[in-house]
DNA sequence: CCCAGTATCCAAAACGTTTCGGATACGTTA
DNA sequence: TAACGTATCCGAAACGTTTTGGATACTGGG
């Protein structure tokens, strides 16, 4: 199966009149090695389609030359918009360097922990990235406590936990987004959240909770609902609910597209005009949100570049050269569309 | 980094007073040790907490243990629910023999075939499994000239081509589609396809087409359509004038789920009722399917199933025991839910 | 008592790379 | 002229496993 004319470093070598060690370190870039005989080298091995054995370097290195990401598939539902960007950020940052993005999911039987530690034991990532980070996460301090290179995008409540992360600062941006909407006259809030406990909910249900109160008007309503991210027929009818509720909001925060879309197509189908009768904001700005009528107002949290930065990171951290524990908040940007606007009767 | 705790083959071996020969076989069941003595080995191993090292095993077998799979995320939108039920499949069905699934993205810079070369050439995975496949198809012919082990879900349009493929009948499903339509009175159809030259589109408006020949009903009217799948503005587009249409058709077949729930969002937004005004068939059956309003009639291709076979077939074909090449038809199932009725005023 | 057969074990080679510690040849300096 | 620095190259070890081809000891049959 193996095809014929695959060469290995002793017969280019011998090919050459060299050592393998010349030839390695021609290859290598090291300058022991004079100018003339790295170009034969080059040639020599362009023209062979010589390729290193993964195997074999990695055994001598000790690096696999991937970066592992587990994914939780369980719901086969994960691949999300947003997951799909945040992939693409690390692969292109990780591509530049030669790494490959090593994407591990876990079978039904398996947590996503047990994933993680398969593919950390197994030395098949020379380190990890982490997101979806939990409150409290069992994954970081699985991987502190092994000392495993890790950076992860969002970060977990414990500030005693010292690691390189990257997050979306989601507190300012509902804060921003309450502020945007106190202003248009919107008193009755609605915030539809996450009955998982991952700390970006945490983090974007106290800004706005510090937003109502630093306003310092308490006739501010707000209520919090919590749907199961995966469950279309609890996520459809919690959200009836809130609509039909003869007190009915006038403002839905919904912590990310997904939701404020599901709010959007529900009200739709109850006669309920957006954004007339209903302001909608979102979180993430999904493409679809563009284009699900009458456009979805939303934060935007440049997740490919951070993804993209979060890759590079994690490279400098494998390679020891990230003196500093390191952790980035970046400003979401609010994008105004069609789904928020004045308060009804105000 | 590498963690103190790690032992090795020899380590293990001294501790035990028995050679590296021993304890290797012991581990990997061969006959010719003695049952005590491979009672004795598992326990100190599993005790040791010991993990064959991959790039060793690697380095001699030839093997990496790695199943690749290229994803075109070039759009960053490529993560569906039909994609991630395919990937859980795919998993599901390597875990159970210990194979990992590696997933490589292309940068923004590669095509396609280029990351599949470079799985290939790297030795990075021992077979690769593609998807979404073209009429004409490079990564086919490339993978097939190299003479590499992979497997298909769905099929190119030469039959010359000898390889191991699982697709779903999508002629047939449509046939079925436009039989339930035609007895409810439909006249009228419009088919939404995609303008990328993928097979299965080939073989669903072939389907299609078949079957209004077949029935012998010269009134019969059918337009295609032929949308970018990325560019949701004109995908938007493309459906309003069609619904706008004072011909409008009174049926509308969509190549994918994704397709006929904007045409369910569209019509809505227009004030066309479905399914009195309108009938509306997806494919694929994704989850959203269920619980855009008023329910969409599609087609379940139980990828999921199929991908778990395609991941067995591969295994197979890697190690060398598949005997023939074989493509296997699998038969959706109709879904009716409420987006199809009786053609309006018949 | 001898020999073949069997059960159990092991030494050493092989996989293809990187890297350490020189070795060689040449020109330069004192 | 002798010693030294520099540029260039190379032999051999090391990474941790699997596998080949025996070696050893014990069994039972003749």
């Amino acid at each position: 199966m193996k095809k014929a004319g695959k060469k290995n470093l002793k017969q280019l070598a011998d090919q050459l009149n060299l050592s393998v060690t010349t030839v390695s370190r021609a290859l290598g870039g090291y300058d022991d090695v004079a100018e003339a005989t790295r170009k034969r080298v080059l040639d020599a091995a362009s023209k062979a389609n010589y390729v290193p054995n993964t195997a074999a370097k990695m055994l001598v290195t000790g690096r696999s030359g991937f970066v592992g990401l587990t994914l939780p598939l369980r719901d086969a539902q994960l691949f999300d918009p947003f997951l799909g960007a945040f992939v693409m950020g690390i692969s292109e940052g990780l591509h530049s360097r030669g790494t490959d993005l090593f994407m591990a999911t876990a079978s039904s039987d398996e947590t996503e922990l047990e994933v993680l530690m398969r593919v950390v034991e197994s030395g098949k990532a020379d380190g990890v990235v982490l997101n979806r980070i939990a409150e409290s996460d069992d994954r970081v301090e699985y991987l502190l406590s092994r000392n495993f290179p890790f950076v992860t995008h969002g970060r977990t409540l414990q500030t005693t936990h010292a690691y390189h992360w990257i997050d979306t600062d989601g507190g300012q941006a509902f804060k921003e987004a309450f502020d945007l909407l106190y202003g248009l006259g919107h008193r009755r809030f609605a915030m539809l959240s996450i009955s998982e406990p991952l700390s970006f909910r945490y983090f974007r249900e106290t800004g706005l909770e510090q937003a109502i109160v630093a306003c310092g008007d308490d006739t501010v309503q707000l209520s919090t609902h919590y749907v199961p991210r995966y469950d279309k027929a609890q996520l459809t009818q919690s959200i009836t609910a809130l609509l039909a509720s003869n007190n009915r909001p006038t403002a839905v925060l919904a912590l990310t597209d997904e939701f404020a879309l599901a709010v959007l197509q529900q009200a739709a189908s109850m006669g309920i005009r957006v954004p007339e009768e209903l302001s909608v904001i979102g979180f993430d700005n999904i493409p679809a949100a563009a284009f699900a009528p009458p456009g979805l107002t939303t934060f935007d949290q440049h997740i490919q570049k951070s993804a993209e930065q979060l890759a590079g990171l994690l490279l400098r951290t494998i390679e020891g050269n990230e003196e500093a524990v390191s952790g980035q908040l970046v400003k979401p940007t609010l994008i105004e569309r069609g789904s928020h606007g004045k308060a009804p009767n105000s």
